[in-house]
DNA sequence: ATCCTCCCCTAC
DNA sequence: TAAGGTAGGGGAGGAT
């Protein structure tokens, strides 16, 4: 065999050439190739480590805005100085000069030639891939929390004055030892997801316990019902604040809730930092007529109604009075699927019949009355001969009362697309885009039409809907397919470790929950949010703002939930994303093939 | 055809 | 001060 004729600079570089180049596609090919570089002809985006290109359509900008895009120029400078040089300064999208360094490629990923590693630690010497030890994260924690003016934590890197360096902002950032316990403690969003798992696995504990078995479904007309709390959080919270019962009331995240001890604020804050970006989780009937809503920003709804009042969240009590809830529904109804923790959806085509002799609505004002009387607050529902129906009378039904609804009554509501369950604002607008604006346009749109306009699955779905059908059985206990977790708030970084060290407890938390559920999985996904090229401070304080969102998964070579594994599987993933630190916005972690 | 990877969307 | 999480349905496009 021959040596080969140039060095093999370029071992382990995956490329793709995109349009027009100078030089030419076909010489830039040959200069990679001789010198150990592999040429992809079609862009396979698990494989390629770089395109080249020498400008870019908007939309390919778009779709390459996640990869080492760079200009032929680099090829020929690394051929130049018989070396591979750093790429960065060669990025055809984003910034040329950034101020950090970006991780290396990851040679595990590259496959088992050898002669790789030195030429990347020659590009970027510094920083290495690695899995922080337990040993070495309570170390640098221990750092952390010396604070004398020798050992003094170093500044956080804070480009867009998000006030980063107030000693109270920095104590809340994703950086903090303890950070992952004490958000999640204050997250309504963490809070919902987990109680919603929790519920499914409730029902399924108080099924057994009621002696349920599964329905004989197939035949026959069925009575679903949907019940759902008004105004959930507001109602439960507002039991210990009983005198705001009558004023417009938002649940939210602020220091003041001014009116419950007169404080006023602090002292001069800019408005960025005073809860004006504070989500509204849950607000009463009457500062909805104002014009607010659930997820609405504090500031914006106190512009829209400057008397409204706040009360803090009482995850406790939500939770307790979910179970009470479940417990009245699971033991009435035939069949039970929780669906969040403020509402179920209940099959009741047996027992209005036996116990109740067909009259749902009797059966619907026993609900109402039961779960009142034990939790002093009000459930509305909706009935219907399916699910879509019972959930589209709950919004006739609200607040405080009972509605049933069939196809004919359906046909005359008038409704927008939006309406419609699995419409939320992205399919509305392509809806909408094409002339789609009410459930009465999709039912006169072909089906051909829908497809086109929104894939295969949703027009049928939205076909079927717009006609009252849905054929869709309340989900069975079905086994989960998937653990994980995402941090999307306070996620700002100023160095590599301190990303690393973050995935590790994040990879922790996985597998914290997996270990509980006793189960392991095979496939693990990271997943991360990177500012988008422009983007400065975000909108909401401490948030992620508008970002691109980058995943990336690997198999690992045995069912586990052991964090090492887990962790640093995602290390080695991120290292392939070749993304600076200070760009990371969220993380996260999941784990499949249970 | 069907699977896999990397996304996007929705709901609470 | 604020606490923008997450499971599951689904699609595009390449690999098998
Ligand atoms: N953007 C949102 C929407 C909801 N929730 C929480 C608070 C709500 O109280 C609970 C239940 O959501 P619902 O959609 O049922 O809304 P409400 O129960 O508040 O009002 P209603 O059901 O009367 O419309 O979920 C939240 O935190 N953030
Ligand atoms: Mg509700």
């Amino acid at each position: 065999m021959r040596a080969p004729l140039y060095r093999q600079i370029f071992t382990g570089v995956v490329f793709h050439i995109n349009g027009y180049t100078q030089p030419s596609h076909y010489e830039l090919k040959k200069l990679l190739i001789e010198r150990g570089g592999q040429f992809l002809h079609y862009l396979s985006k698990s494989q390629v480590t770089h395109i080249i290109a020498s400008n870019l359509s908007h939309s390919k900008e778009k779709e390459f805005r996640n990869y080492r895009v760079v200009r032929p120029e680099w090829v020929v400078d690394c051929v130049q100085a018989d070396r591979l040089i750093s790429w960065h300064s060669y990025r055809l999208i984003g910034s040329k000069n950034m101020g950090a360094p970006v991780v290396p490629l990851n040679i595990d990923e590259l496959g088992p030639q050898g002669g790789l590693a030195a030429n990347i630690r020659q590009e970027n010497p510094v920083i290495e891939c690695s899995v922080p030890t337990k040993q070495a994260i309570s170390r640098s924690c221990e750092q952390k929390g010396i604070r004398t003016s020798t050992h003094r934590k170093s500044a956080v890197v804070d480009r867009f004055g998000e006030g980063l360096n107030r000693e109270w902002v920095r104590r809340n950032l994703a950086t903090e030892s303890d950070f992952i316990p004490r958000y999640y403690e204050n997250s309504r969003l963490h809070h919902l997801s987990t109680w919603k798992s929790e519920m499914k696995d409730y029902v399924a504990q108080l099924r057994r316990e009621y002696g349920k078995g599964t329905r004989s479904v197939l035949c026959g007309r069925r009575v679903i019902m949907h019940v759902d709390f008004d105004c959930f959080f507001v109602a439960v919270s507002l039991l210990s604040f009983p005198h705001l019962k009558n004023m417009p009331v938002a649940v939210c995240h602020t220091q003041q809730h001014a009116q419950l001890d007169g404080r006023g604020p602090q002292e001069d804050m800019p408005e960025y930092f005073t809860g004006h970006s504070s989500q509204i989780a849950s607000c009463n009937y009457a500062a909805r007529s104002f014009g607010v809503k659930n997820g609405m920003f504090l500031g914006q709804a106190k512009q829209l109604c400057s008397a409204l009042a706040t009360v803090p969240y009482c995850f406790d009590a939500y939770k307790r009075v979910s179970k009470s809830f479940y417990e009245i529904v699971t033991r009435i109804a035939d069949e039970t699927q929780a669906v969040s923790v403020d509402e179920a959806l209940l099959d009741v085509s047996d027992v209005i019949y036996r116990q109740y002799e067909g009259n749902a609505n009797a059966l619907a004002q026993d609900i109402r009355r039961r779960v009142l009387e034990k939790t002093e607050c009000a459930v509305s529902i909706g009935i219907g001969p399916n699910i879509l129906l019972a959930r589209l009378a709950t919004i006739k039904a609200k607040p405080d009362g009972v509605c049933g609804l069939d196809a004919s009554t359906f046909y005359n509501m008038n409704l927008g697309v939006r309406d419609l369950p699995g419409v939320g604002h992205v399919v509305e607008k392509s809806l909408i885009h094409n002339g789609i604006s009410t459930v009465a346009d999709i039912r006169s749109a072909p089906i051909s039409r829908l497809k086109d306009i929104c894939g295969d699955k949703t027009a049928m779905l939205l076909f079927n809907f717009s006609r009252g059908i849905d054929d869709r059985m309340l989900a069975s206990d079905k086994l989960r397919q998937a653990f994980g977790a995402d941090i999307g708030w306070g996620v700002r970084f100023s160095n590599q470790h301190e990303v690393d060290d973050f995935i590790l407890r994040l990879a922790e938390e996985v597998c914290r929950s997996m270990a509980a559920f006793n189960r392991t999985g095979t496939l693990v996904t990271l997943k991360i949010k990177k500012r988008r090229e422009g983007q400065g401070k975000p909108e909401k304080f401490l948030g992620h703002g508008i970002c691109d969102n980058i995943s990336k998964s690997a198999s690992l070579i045995q069912m586990t939930n052991d964090h090492v594994q887990i962790s640093s599987s995602c290390i080695k993933l991120l290292h392939g994303m070749a993304i600076d630190p200070l760009d990371i916005r969220g993380v996260g972690i999941h784990v499949q093939q249970l």
